[in-house]
DNA sequence: TTGTAAGCGTTATCAG
DNA sequence: CTGATAACGCTTACAA
């Protein structure tokens, strides 16, 4: 226990910000005229003083907090409007305790760099927080190393997280829950005190399955990636249970997980022709890129010979022939709306996890 | 111009925080005293009476800016790293009037969101950032509506900022400019002023286009995206650079630029077709996978009748048959570079640009 | 409705 | 080498 505290605390010693010794003491001074001589930067004490009252009811006016007298109000508002004032967020957070920001955490597996989910999930996220007055401060975890989300944390530059991945042993989520601060995860939790925003991949997963199983397939395999993260399980257990409610048996010999290298699937894809295979289903687009690309050099014919689909849909597949079917999530209302929940958590607002429903299947030539 | 600034006004204005008059008031009580039982947050008070000292020894002994006596600093450490201790970034900010954060301005049209160039930036940039204590704020532009910049500036989010691309008329860069906050552009400009940091893009444009032209090929024609992105134009320019070089005739008939939407790629492959093309670049990989896919459907036998390349090689061609030949780019440590350029810049160095020669060209198959 | 004054947690100034 | 004390710019009891 000790020893973990002391392994801890070194790890962030490591991180505290490298104080350059340098001769930016001038330059600072200079550069601070400068960016006054362009735009004299006005503080409420100017504003209150121009107007002739006290920073308090400017404050108040603008924040909307105390009453104010409607007609101060307006002459405020107006002043500050004219002369573009914007209260310094820094001594607002100094003295409220809040930074009007949020993190966001992100995954730089050499996968996950490459993937448009977690930048469509931003763009989301963006549009929310900034109607709200927040920001985004991104924080890349690679593996479990956590350091860059305490740093985040323990430096108070954020209010709440987003974990935009859940894993099935998630030391980051475990780590925010002790610290007590508000998070949102996007995926699903075992653990009930989470709070999770999700795509409905079971529901979505098991659906894409069965209407390949009514299209007779019988013998389907399955190919995805890492066992660790929560929603390769998901869909795993969706495609199983497309089988249950068909009343079929499901091969478990043909079912491959833990593939985090397209290298891999070169290997995979001719065992499986060896058991005798009529379909696949791939959990992502990069897979099911380089299941074609395979079947193409092994003159496999698709989908004469082998149907193919993907659990999800990229722009990666835009451009595939055959075209692949494949589910089709929000991606962008998904990252929404963790943001959404995320800020209500922050205002102290009860908030219950959410599943998203509304994907898409999208049938295409690769099933015909 | 007063009009103007009105209208600027406004649209800050439109950001404000939105404060939500919610019943946060206990909850923020009740919060912060648990989170303070986990947790008990120290100040740097607390270290200094612990310690019998003063705070602003305990200060100097953390910074290392002024002189302290060998053992105190020493005390000092022990104490801070023993309980954890980290001196809260929003008061540092007021009083030093630096956030510790950089702004990364990313565009969000929709071509752009599903590109890995920007995330493998940020990939790089995380790495300098982080061991410099700095953290990153991702701000999303879409189309010249910079109102999201403007609030991260205005509001003193951040201490420089990182436009992750370079416009023919860019008013996020005059912005800044404008505005006097450090920032550097990934990218090329024509404003000597701007501190830019960028590939070899012509160079390794006109290096492509030259192995082409010496396989024989004479018809090359040129697919590429907004000439509004300064790179477009020099990667057009290295195309027709190649061309002077080898002391041919280039024909701007078989250059199309402007191509934002992959699905007019496929009238474009049939006029070019007329016109009797023996190759194609294409700019980015989105592009070439669309052509690529349009030549098999078409029965276009790639490479034999046809020779594609990309200027811009990214995992979504990864697993294209036939492998496509293209420029392969650094894009992390473009990133990383600009980084530690911004942090020199803020730190009051003296910064030039810097062009990153270290791409590669890689033949495969498409053009064999 | 409005104002005064005491924080918020650091850093910086200027004495000692 | 060390320590009071005043910024930093805003919020918020508590008074008026």
């Amino acid at each position: 226990m000790c020893r973990r505290n002391r392994v801890l605390a070194s790890e962030a010693r490591a991180e505290l910000p490298c104080e350059k010794p340098t001769q930016n003491k001038e330059f600072w001074r200079a550069k601070r005229e400068k960016s006054v001589m362009n735009n004299p930067k006005l503080t409420i004490d100017d504003v209150a003083k121009a107007l002739g009252i006290s920073k308090t009811t400017v404050s108040r006016a603008i924040s909307g907090k105390g009453r104010v007298g409607n007609s101060t109000r307006i002459k405020v508002m107006e002043y500050i409007e004219k002369h573009n004032f914007r209260p310094n967020v820094m001594a607002r957070a100094l003295a409220q305790q809040r930074t009007f920001n949020i993190g966001v955490v992100w995954p730089d597996d050499y996968n996950a760099v490459d993937l448009p989910f977690f930048q469509r999930c931003m763009v989301g996220m963006s549009e929310i927080t900034s109607s709200y007055g927040y920001d985004i401060v991104v924080s890349l975890i690679a593996g479990d190393d956590i350091s860059g989300l305490r740093r985040v944390v323990e430096n108070h530059k954020v209010d709440g997280i987003i974990l935009t991945r859940t894993l099935v042993n998630d030391k980051p989520a475990a780590y925010l829950k002790e610290c007590g601060i508000p998070f949102v995860a996007i995926g699903s939790s075992m653990d009930s005190e989470i709070i999770c925003v999700d795509n409905a991949n079971f529901e979505a997963c098991k659906e894409l399955t069965s209407v390949l199983i009514a299209k007779g397939l019988k013998r389907l395999a399955l190919i995805g990636g890492s066992t660790e993260h929560v929603i390769t399980r998901t869909r795993h257990n969706g495609f199983v249970a497309a089988f249950v409610d068909a009343g079929l048996e499901m091969d478990p010999a043909l079912v491959y997980l833990d593939v985090e290298k397209t290298t891999k699937v070169d290997g995979i894809l001719k065992e499986l022709m060896k058991k005798n295979i009529d379909g696949v289903i791939c959990m992502d687009d990069n897979l099911a890129g380089e299941v074609i690309a395979r079947c193409r050099e092994e003159h496999i014919l698709v989908p004469e010979k082998l149907k193919v689909a993907s659990f999800y849909n990229s722009s990666i597949l835009e451009s595939s022939v055959p075209s692949v079917t494949s589910l089709n999530f929000d991606d962008r209302n998904l990252g929404a709306t963790a943001a959404k929940k995320l800020l209500e958590l922050i205002d102290g607002q009860d908030v219950s996890n959410t599943v998203l429903t509304n994907y898409e299947v999208i049938l295409k030539e690769s099933t015909k």
